[in-house]
RNA sequence: GGGCGAUUAGCUCAGUUGGAUAGAGCGUUGGCCUCCGAAGCCAAAGGUCGUGGGUCCGAAUCCCACAUCGCCCUCCA
C-alpha cells in the first residue's frame, strides 16, 4: 500500500516538473508514513515541506499541486488533504485493505520474509564463552539475540551461518586443569590449600571425583601430565554441557570453531608475518605493536608478549581472516558490553585484512540483572555463585526465557526477574501474544466444528471488512515483512516482540467487538480468513524469535 | 583524567532515524462475560523527554557544555 501512494506521488511529481509548475531541482527521495492521529489519514507525506527549501516558496502551495496532479486510476483514495505546515494526507477507501490479505494466503509460512540480503554470506559469531564452566545468564541473553539475529537475517534473504569460537588456547585452559587437579588431590584426601585464582565453582569438584571414579589415584604424582589430561577432560565436558544448555534455549550452531586449531594451523603466526610483510606492526621494547591507531583506535595494541606469546588479540585477527577466507561477504559479533572496547581495534584489524569496515559488525548486548521478586540474585563467576541457563530454563521454560531476552533493545540493561517470567498472567507479555494465537485457534476449531472450510482469498468477499477494527487488524498485518526488513537490517530484534504485541492488541479489540462465526456466512467467511491471516502473522513472527505458538493454552 | 553508553509517566521500557496533540505494559481508579477462550476488552488519571544553550519552518531525536549512573581504559581472556 505504500508503494501504491509513493508511485502516485513519483508520478504527480514528475508530471508537475514536465508542466513546468514545479522547478527542476534534486528531488529528494519520497516518504510516506504513518500518521499517529487518525484524523491525519491513513499514511501522510511530507515531501512538500521537503522540496520547500529547494523550491524557495511555502510549502502549501506546493502541496495544492501534487495533489492537483495525482491521479488515482486505481481508486484506492477517500480523499487527500493537505493539513498542518504542508503535509499530504492520504485517507483510503474501507473496502480496499482487505486486498492486502491475498499475500499472506499465498506466502503462508513466508509472508515476511525479503530478499534484501540478496543472497549475501554473512556470519553471526555469538556466545563464545570459555569452556571454563556453565554459561550464566549473561551468555543466555547473547544466545538469544544471536540465534535470533541470524534467524532475522534468515528470513531476509542472507545465507547465514552461526558460530561459537572456543576460546580454548589461552591462560585460562591451565588454569582449568589446575582447577580441577587440585580438587583432585583434595578427593584422595591430600592436604592442598586451594589457591584464590582457580576456578571455586562446585562443577570443578565433580569433575574431578568424575576423573578419580575412572582413573584413580595414576595422577598422584604426575602434576604435569594430570594437568594435560585434566584441561581436555575438563574443557570437553564442559563443552558437552554448554551444548545442551544452548539446546534446552533452542539454540543450535553450525559450526563450533576452536581457536586451537588456529595455532596448530600455525594460522596465527602467519597472519603476524602477513602483517610484519605490510608494515602494519613494529617492535618496540621487546614486543610487536599493531598499529591500530592509524585505523582510528586510541592506542596501538600489542600482538606478540614481551615472553613470545601472542595476545589474544593476535588469535582473533588470525581467526577473522579465517572467516572472511571462508567466503562471508560480512561477519557479525555479537558481544558482551563490556567488551566494546575492543570494537576499534577489530575494525582496525579487519580494515588491514583488506576488508571494508562495514564487513565486520559488532552487537553489543548489556548485561542482565538477575532477580527474583525484585531482590537481585548475588553471582559471581569467580566463586561460582550464579545461576545457570539450565536453571532458568528449567524454571521458567524456553519461550518465556527467550521473549523476555528479546523485548528490550540489547543495547540496554535488563532486569530479568524470575518469579515475573514464568508468573502466567497479565504481568508477562509472552502470554499475551501467545493467548491470542490459541484463541484464534480456537475460533477456529468452533467454525470447522460448525462446518466451514478455512477460506482461501479468492473464496471471500474482501468488501466485507471494513469496519474500523477490521481496518486496522489489516494495515498491521501489511506492515509485518517490512517490520522484519528494518529489523534485520539494524541488528535489532527487540523491534518485532513489539510488533506482535500491537498485532495481539488489534486482534483483541476486533475480537472483543465483533463475532467472527455468525449467521451471515459470507461474513463469517471473510472474517475467518481475516483471523486466518492474522494467526498466520503470528505465528511467523514468533518462529522469528525462537518462541512456539501454541493451539491451546 | 580519557573513551563509550544511558537519562522519557509511580515502576519497567518503546519511540519507525528530524514531523502534527510524546506512546505501550505493569501498577492505580471505574466499567464489560445467559453471547466464538476474561491469560481478554473499553475508559480515566498520570510528562519541564536529566539541565542549559544552539541549528531548523519543526528537536525526545542533530551539535556544544554541564550533572548523575553504568561499563571500559592489561603485554587477561
Amino acid at each position: 500500500m505504500k508503494d501504491k501512494l509513493l508511485k502516485l506521488l513519483e508520478v504527480s511529481i514528475d508530471s508537475c516538473l514536465e508542466k513546468g509548475i514545479l522547478k527542476k531541482t534534486d528531488i529528494p527521495s519520497i516518504e510516506v508514513e504513518f500518521p499517529k492521529e487518525g484524523s491525519h489519514g491513513d499514511y501522510a507525506s511530507n515531501v512538500a515541506m521537503i522540496l520547500a527549501s529547494s523550491q524557495r516558496e511555502a510549502p502549501r502551495g506546493i502541496a495544492e499541486r501534487i495533489v492537483e496532479n495525482i491521479s488515482d486510476s486505481d481508486r484506492i483514495l477517500d480523499k487527500i488533504e493537505i493539513a498542518g505546515p504542508g503535509f499530504i494526507n492520504f485517507f483510503i477507501k474501507a473496502n480496499v485493505w482487505a486486498v492486502l490479505l491475498r499475500e499472506v494466503d499465498t506466502l503462508g509460512d513466508r509472508y515476511g520474509e525479503s530478499n534484501i540480503g540478496n543472497g549475501t554470506n554473512v556470519q553471526v559469531e555469538f556466545v563464545s564463552a570459555n569452556p571454563t564452566g556453565p554459561l550464566h545468564i549473561g551468555h543466555a541473553r547473547g544466545a538469544v539475540i544471536g540465534d535470533t539475529v541470524a534467524n532475522l537475517l534468515q528470513a531476509a534473504g542472507f545465507s547465514v551461518s552461526r558460530e561459537y569460537y572456543i576460546n580454548d588456547a589461552g591462560n585460562q585452559m591451565n588454569m582449568l586443569g589446575e582447577s580441577v587437579y587440585y580438587r583432585y588431590l583434595e578427593l584422595m584426601g591430600e592436604n592442598v590449600s586451594f589457591p584464590e585464582t582457580c576456578y571455586q565453582g562446585g562443577y570443578i569438584t565433580e569433575l574431578a571425583r568424575e576423573i578419580y571414579v575412572k582413573c584413580g589415584d595414576r595422577f598422584r604424582s604426575d602434576k604435569e601430565g594430570a594437568i594435560l589430561f585434566m584441561t581436555e577432560y575438563a574443557a570437553g565436558s564442559i563443552l558437552g554441557g554448554i551444548k545442551e544448555d544452548l539446546e534446552t534455549l533452542g539454540v543450535v550452531f553450525d559450526r563450533y570453531f576452536s581457536e586451537k586449531e588456529l595455532y596448530k594451523n600455525d594460522d596465527v603466526a602467519k597472519i603476524l608475518q602477513k602483517l610484519r610483510e605490510e608494515g602494519f606492526v613494529y617492535e618496540e621494547g621487546g614486543t610487536l605493536w599493531f598499529n591500530t591507531m592509524d585505523f582510528g583506535d586510541e592506542k596501538d595494541r600489542v600482538v606478540v608478549r614481551e615472553n613470545g606469546e601472542p595476545t589474544y588479540f593476535a588469535a582473533d585477527i588470525a581467526y577473522h581472516r579465517n572467516k572472511y577466507s571462508r567466503d562471508f561477504d560480512k561477519v557479525i559479533n555479537v558481544w558482551g558490553a563490556d567488551h566494546h572496547g575492543y570494537i576499534p581495534r577489530m575494525h582496525a584489524a579487519v580494515m588491514a585484512l583488506g576488508r571494508k569496515k562495514e564487513d565486520l559488525e559488532v552487537v553489543l548486548v548489556q548485561l542482565v540483572n538477575l532477580l527474583r521478586n525484585g531482590v537481585p540474585v548475588p553471582m559471581s563467576t569467580r566463586a561460582g555463585e550464579f545461576v545457570t541457563i539450565r536453571e532458568v530454563t528449567d524454571e521458567v521454560g524456553k519461550d518465556a526465557a527467550r521473549y523476555n531476552f528479546l523485548m528490550r533493545r540489547s543495547n540496554s540493561h535488563l532486569d530479568f526477574d524470575l518469579e515475573l517470567a514464568k508468573v502466567q498472567s497479565s504481568e508477562n507479555p509472552v502470554y499475551y501474544v501467545q493467548y491470542a494465537h490459541a484463541r484464534i485457534s480456537s475460533i477456529m476449531r468452533l467454525a470447522s466444528e460448525q462446518g466451514y472450510q478455512m477460506p482461501v482469498y479468492s473464496e471471500i468477499k474482501p468488501d466485507l471488512l471494513t469496519t474500523v477494527e477490521e481496518c486496522e487488524l489489516i494495515k498491521i498485518i501489511n506492515t509485518f515483512p517490512e517490520m522484519v526488513e528494518g529489523s534485520a537490517r539494524t541488528l535489532e530484534p527487540h523491534r518485532i516482540p513489539y510488533y506482535i504485541n500491537d498485532l495481539a492488541s488489534k486482534f483483541h479489540s476486533f475480537y472483543n467487538k465483533h463475532k467472527v462465526v455468525s449467521d451471515n456466512v459470507e461474513l463469517t467467511k471473510a472474517r475467518l480468513f481475516l483471523i486466518k491471516s492474522t494467526g498466520t502473522v503470528i505465528r511467523n513472527a514468533l518462529r522469528l524469535l525462537g518462541v512456539s505458538a501454541p493451539e491451546r493454552m
